[in-house]
DNA sequence: GCTTGAAATGTTAGTCGCTAACATTTATGG
DNA sequence: CCATAAATGTTAGCGACTAACATTTCAAGC
């Protein structure tokens, strides 16, 4: 009893996303309009928004936070900000629920394509930053560089992400494994 | 003979800018409407967009590019992708023209604290990071590797100069050095 | 079955960022 | 002094988003 679908409520949410993805593949997310998205799921503008706060919200989900956090503390102090912040980052993307790629590859593949959808995807990671943060912080590291670090890693898996989207034949997890690898200096 | 504001026409891009400023500082951005920018400027709505093309304009300014590529490419190839975007950077930041470290406080500060202005300052980079791309593609690193480590690399050196202009008694190029520092996996 | 109360949806009206089409002023330079 | 172009103004409108208030829907208790 957690926030399955039932009754007309989940459904109506899940229809918005669905005819709205639909309409983003077809004639692109700047090109549609909430007032189309909403008619299409029959319903309106003024609905849409009690389901999503902003029309990014259909395409950028919120990350996985908690996770995080522990599996950089579980990383040795000796390492450096930006090792550490990896090496947390490599533990923590094998305890996550491996993600049902088909809508994962629709959102981002999207995105990848949309400037002001990128930049909202930045702006989402700003709280994944801040936890990233703390964790370093509290293990010792230097403010400044964990701070900098934790964009840093966060930015560079962005890209791997959005580069996944594009091109067919790749797994998630490989491009953000072959992401980590790059940010620990591999070449 | 070339822009040096002059007549009344310089004047006025340069007044919208400073009231701007004046204004955020005093209200915030997102409580800043345009037309009062415009009003405090003494011009219209229409005249400001002729001068800035959004309102993120104001505080956001497009990066140096075409200094980096040069600089990225002077750089070993022997280097692994993030190590060389590194030392590309650090390269490409002793030629460029020291700032007015006073203006671009004032807009960084200001865009520090605005989600939606980091979030336009990473659209930003998106040119910045496909020059950046390019140049490591052409001097031989895969096309994988060397998106992420630009990302990772711009992501880095941003947030570097968020936090340098929210903390006085530091300098501009030594935030930016110390950031390179620890993209370069030094402690 | 009927009522009741809350959740979901609808209506209306408005703000703000931004664009387009067209008119008007202002400032040179010949 | 006049022609021409740059700079500014006017009006109208779209699209994202918000607020205030009215209405429908639906499940539970009597």
């Amino acid at each position: 009893m957690q926030d399955t679908p039932r009754g007309r409520r989940g459904r109506t949410r899940a229809r918005l996303l669905e005819c709205a993805l639909d309409l983003f593949e077809q004639q692109g997310y700047e090109q549609t309009t909430v007032a189309q998205i909403a008619g299409a799921a029959g319903v309106t503008e003024m609905t849409f928004f009690r389901h999503f706060s902003a029309k990014d919200r259909l395409v950028v989900e919120d990350p996985y936070d908690p996770v995080i956090a522990d599996a950089v503390a579980a990383q040795p102090h000796t390492l450096a900000p930006l090792a550490r912040a990896v090496a947390g980052l490599r533990a923590a993307w094998g305890q996550l629920p491996e993600p049902e790629s088909d809508v994962v590859r629709r959102r981002v593949r999207i995105a990848a394509g949309t400037p002001s959808l990128r930049a909202a995807i930045a702006a989402n990671n700003a709280a994944t930053e801040q936890i990233l943060v703390d964790q370093l912080v509290a293990d010792g590291a230097d403010p400044r560089s964990a701070r900098v670090a934790a964009a840093a890693v966060l930015a560079g898996i962005t890209a791997a992400l959005l580069d996944w989207s594009q091109h067919d034949g790749l797994t998630l997890t490989g491009a953000v494994s072959a992401a980590l690898d790059t940010l620990d200096g591999a070449r």
